[in-house]
DNA sequence: TTAGATGCAAAGACTTTGCAGTTAA
DNA sequence: TTAACTGCAAAGTCTTTGCATCTAA
């Protein structure tokens, strides 16, 4: 876990007067050690439950709540039938993504003319953007062509 | 219901071998005679139910299953918290959303510079793109100024 | 000291499915 | 005629919650 993720933690939880208690650390340490993949409840449960076996559902739920409702994880859709959980939004707040349908892998990318385009679009239409996502889904060339793909290392 | 949309589906059902009967005319009818709305399953299951009482879960989830796996409707993320069904792809097949936060309306546009955009985007990083969607989360202009919004007409 | 946090187990919300009976083509 | 469809009710999956107990600050 990167010090500014600590910093914003702790930020958040001393704005909210949260207490930093075990089962939130090994929470914590799950969702923002790994190098910012993704996951959905139940794999971070996995994760959690690999650190301290004691972690507990119900504990997780609220804490995953606390952490979206916080801006610190944010809930994405991968098309998985389930909710996934972006650690990312810290490091890099403008990200997209791209889910590849072949390897399902996911590749995050930002493009400073979509912002703005967005940006546009929305004060045109007489809003004021709060938050813009832009997920494309697509076929990966080289698992077309060589049968196998460099995204797969996942 | 348009005949392009009515078409459309007959394509599917002559395509798939699919039987035309009252209870899927009843969620067809349901789905895509409103101008469009956007609906969870549970409103569908209302619409469907305000033509027809008899009308089950079981089958409304199975044909919306249908729909969806034939392109005829797409599930969208709403930020509800459930899945919601978008019936305008038929008309629009490459618009996106604007939500507001405020008044919770939705907004439906269309732009081709985002489209070239994230086309190009998806090729520099070496996928062929399948489908693309822009999704920007925002607050009401009117709203905010006059306390009241004409996108309340929901 | 005490407001906040925890964990269990039960409840809830949403969706899927097995099966016996029904029906479109 | 028969493969497809239906509705019920049961089961499944994911998430939330009430409550008694515990604990960080």
């Amino acid at each position: 876990m990167t010090k500014e993720v600590r910093e914003k933690i702790q930020a958040l939880f001393d704005l909210k007067g949260l207490r930093m208690t075990r089962p939130r650390e090994v929470i914590l340490e799950a969702a923002f050690s790994d190098r910012g993949d993704h996951f959905t409840a139940d794999e971070l449960f996995e994760k959690a439950r690999a650190i301290d076996r004691s972690t507990s559902r119900a504990t997780l739920y609220r804490t995953v709540a606390l952490l979206v409702e916080g801006g610190l994880l944010h809930e994405i859709d991968l098309g998985k039938g389930v909710t996934s959980y972006d650690p990312n939004f810290i490091d890099s707040p403008n990200h997209n993504h791209l889910v590849c349908i072949d390897c399902s892998n996911v590749i995050e990318f930002e493009d400073l003319h979509i912002s703005v385009l967005e940006d546009c679009i929305t004060r045109r239409l007489g809003f004021t953007p709060a938050s813009k996502s832009v997920q494309i889904r697509a076929r990966c060339d080289a698992l077309k062509r060589a049968g196998t793909c460099v995204h797969l290392v996942d």
